[in-house]
DNA sequence: GCTTGACCTTCCAATGATGGCAAGGTTTAG
DNA sequence: CTAAACCTTGCCATCATTGGAAGGTCAAGC
């Protein structure tokens, strides 16, 4: 298999492929004859872990050991746990900003008028303007 | 006032400053004699609303519509309306994004032993094996 | 056998927002 | 006069990903 068929085999581009290897979150593939890299099904299995990791939204750093403790059958299974929970305080603190601002801007779009009239709250409230609140963005 | 107090009076460091300059975000600050970049109030307050603006998590692209659209007394609220709706728009859906994964994750955490032995549905769900889904990151 | 198009190779650059460092000029207080 | 604190420009790094350029390889059709 040529880096094409593993890219649409895996989900992961060949560009990505490349960029994997010289990173070395995968070892360097093997080649053909004519410079071609080559791929087998067990590659594509480990494009496929990676590929599924990144949209849980794992870091490169956190993959490479994701897949490290993948490929240790006497790994325990604490590890694995400890950094999944790590990863989803993070994304649990992100979700928790994304929703400040969004609340925040909400309450402001909800009190614009969005006419043709100028005077807006939105802008208002960048502008420190907090004569009329309702949301800061501060 | 020199970069450093324009940056601890609005909140955007020095860096920043000059990178906003540089990309045509706000315009060529006035310089001294020494060369050295000159602010004054109306500056600072420009560079608060960039500040308030991108902790709300607009891009510098919106935050330049922002901008001009504030700096225009004639605009009319619905124009502003529309880009901070766009944007809560984009916040919604990176918060969904995110939730569905952290949902995903939750599930095979708590599925998770998180002992010595090396059994992780974590893992057999970023392999692929569904015989135990659970919240599949996919 | 030759051409064409699809594929592959490497290398370099850009994205967006920010931080960091280096080498050098300026200002200000002591 | 000197030292510290500030400023200048410029270049590099981050992170994951995409794009392009210039060139080599392969397979199919004539």
């Amino acid at each position: 298999m040529n880096i094409g068929q593993a890219a649409s085999a895996s989900g992961v581009s060949a560009k990505m492929i490349r960029h994997y290897e010289t990173t070395g979150l995968i070892p360097k593939a093997a080649r053909a004859y004519s410079g071609y890299r080559r791929y087998d099904e067990r590659d594509i299995h480990t494009l496929r872990f990676i590929r599924r990791a990144r949209t849980a939204g794992f870091s490169t750093a956190q993959i490479k050991k994701l897949l490290s403790l993948w490929q240790d059958r006497q790994r325990p299974a604490r590890e694995v746990k400890e950094l999944a929970s790590a990863h989803l305080s993070d994304l649990q603190m992100r979700i928790a900003e994304l929703q400040t601002i969004a609340h925040a801007l909400t309450q402001l779009i909800a009190h614009c008028h969005g006419g043709e009239r100028p005077q807006c709250p939105i802008l208002d409230n960048l502008a420190g303007d907090d004569s009329a609140p309702r949301g800061e963005l501060r």
